[in-house]
RNA sequence: GGCGCAUUCGUCUAGUGGUCUAGGACGCCGGCCUCUCACGCCGGUAACACGGGUUCGAUCCCCGUAUGCGCUACCA
């Protein structure tokens, strides 16, 4: 039998999910705690699943929820259950177990714990005001608990429709937190709290204790901005007698303000990452780095490794700050370093097309990704990085470049270049160097001066990637026509 | 307002009652390499929120204060 790290034995493996709405774009904190609960399921050999709470008709659409999927394939997720693969407790969508949650519903309210609650939204949002003027703690006061049956029947007849209420008898409530520890929240901080609306769906906390329940969960691993639901959630698995499954609360993701992450700060969802050229396995290695470290002290972890050193302990407990700087650098060492050139053409295949260069597939991004590979952090600075090999035309950038070409060592150079090349039959990144050798000998220019003035002959710039390699993929004859561009 | 949680370099973090003159990474600065830029390499900058305790000794333990965040929904 496997052990948690609190030392509590586990009845099943290691089941843990995510539970995302279906209300828009996948969020980089959602996608921290879908990692966080995958690293945790591959850790100890359980299961990974993912269920859609879409129980809030309003703002759930179907568009969402495929998006989600995608992106969470995209970052290299996998699960075991869920709605499109199916599993044995299933259904994974909680519009579709509606029956399950009338089912302890009804029990819940003939046990005597959740009783019909006849105010309407409008009443309770008049007493909460007058509770706040008066500096009380907002609370529902409990008054539909002990409602006679006559007065029932005349809130009936006004047409009211009742929501469910779940009725709060503990004293305090407190458990042990796999990250935060011990946690404990006095009595009276907890209030009657609405568990089904009117028309039958569940809320959050009661949806989520059936699912976890029915489902299996093991581990809890969410957010910590549902620490304070987490109480709630214990009351209600003792009113239905089932045991709780462990938490785990990971601390949110701030952005440079300090406040929550949230549009204000720019890119804030996964498939904006994506469009902007991240790799998924840079995001997933940064994003696990947030609020958690390796035992190592490694920064640069495989999924693998991540698997293998994932550890509740090594969660800390306090926010992070999301820092893209960090995340460009890490993704640049991916590009550079963690991917096999040939898998990285491919991805890079769509970025050569939207900056508009003729780039059908693999094999024509290849040369050019080869020679750029180590100056671009991420694949959407491919446009501005791979302009000089698609450009029809070559403008000196600036008056540097300018003067540089009409310097009278450089017309020597060219000069000596095209000589040199006149009779060349092969061409690439080895004979160009000795062209230009050779052009150093007769033109008597060397260093910088041989150098430079070439290079702003073939790419009008001042910087860029090293020259042979330039020269190769332009080509002998675009090579000569720039050259005897600049001497004309 | 109440309740809960947090607080180490600008950012992500390591760390333990003495080994901390607090370690690593990103960023930044300087140098090397070099046809330029980048990469790479070397070096530097920079932090234990504050105030009380406990202790021979606190960054590490306890209590306050401040600040931040979260919850306090018929959102999730």
């Amino acid at each position: 039998m496997e052990q948690t790290e609190t030392g509590k034995q586990m009845t099943h493996p290691c089941r843990t999910r995510f539970a995302p709405s279906p209300t828009g774009q996948i969020h980089i904190g959602n996608a921290r705690t879908a990692i966080m609960n995958w690293l945790a399921a591959r850790h100890f050999h359980g299961q990974f699943i993912l269920r859609i709470e879409d129980t809030d008709r309003e703002r759930s659409t179907e568009a969402s929820e495929k998006s989600i999927l995608e992106n969470l394939q995209w970052l290299g997720l996998d699960w075991d259950e869920g709605p499109d693969t199916g599993g044995k407790r299933g259904p994974y969508r909680q519009s579709e177990r509606l029956h399950l949650y009338r089912e302890i519903l009804d029990a819940l309210i003939q046990g005597g714990k959740a009783y019909l609650c006849y105010c309407t939204a409008e009443e309770l949002e008049k007493r909460r005001q007058t509770q706040l003027k008066q500096s009380e703690q907002p609370h529902y006061d409990g008054r539909c608990f002990k409602l006679s049956d006559k007065e029932r029947k005349s809130f009936e007849a006004e047409g009211r429709k009742p929501s469910v209420r779940f009725h709060v008898q503990a004293e305090s409530v407190a458990f042990n937190d796999l990250v935060k520890s011990d946690i404990s929240v006095p009595k009276d901080s907890i209030s009657d709290f609405v568990i089904a609306r009117p028309d039958g769906m569940p809320m959050y906390n009661f949806a989520c204790v059936v699912d976890d329940h029915f489902m299996a969960i093991t581990h809890v691993i969410r957010g910590d901005d549902h620490v304070s639901n987490t109480p709630r959630q214990i009351l209600l698995y003792q009113a239905m007698g089932w045991q709780t499954p462990e938490f785990a609360h990971i601390p949110m993701i701030l952005g440079k303000d300090r406040n929550r992450l949230s549009k204000r700060h720019g890119a804030t969802s996964v498939s904006q990452f994506r469009e902007m050229g991240y790799l998924p396995e840079a995001l997933v290695n940064f994003l696990s780095l947030l609020s958690w470290s390796s035992e190592s002290g490694e920064e640069i972890l495989s999924g693998d490794q991540l698997i293998r050193e994932f550890s509740f302990k090594k969660v800390s407990r306090s926010a992070s700050v999301f820092d893209t700087e960090k995340l460009d650098w890490m993704n640049g060492v991916y590009i550079r370093e963690k991917t096999d050139i040939h898998t990285l053409a491919k991805l890079a295949v769509p970025f050569f097309q939207q900056a508009g260069y003729p780039v059908p597939n693999a094999e024509e991004a290849l040369p050019v990704m080869k020679v750029i590979q180590n100056k671009i952090e991420k694949l959407s600075e491919i446009g501005e990085k791979a302009r000089l090999f698609f450009q029809k035309t070559v403008e000196p950038e600036n008056n540097e470049a300018y003067d540089l070409l009409k310097h009278s060592d450089s017309h020597a150079v060219f000069q000596a270049f095209l000589s040199e090349t006149e009779q060349l039959s092969v061409w690439n990144s080895e004979t160009f160097i000795l062209v230009m050798k050779q052009v150093q000998k007769k033109s008597n220019v060397k260093g910088k001066a041989l150098w430079m003035p070439m290079r702003v002959a073939l790419t009008g710039q001042m910087h860029g990637p090293e020259l042979g390699p330039v020269a190769e993929i332009l080509g002998l004859d675009k090579c000569r026509q720039l050259v005897v561009q600049v001497l004309g």
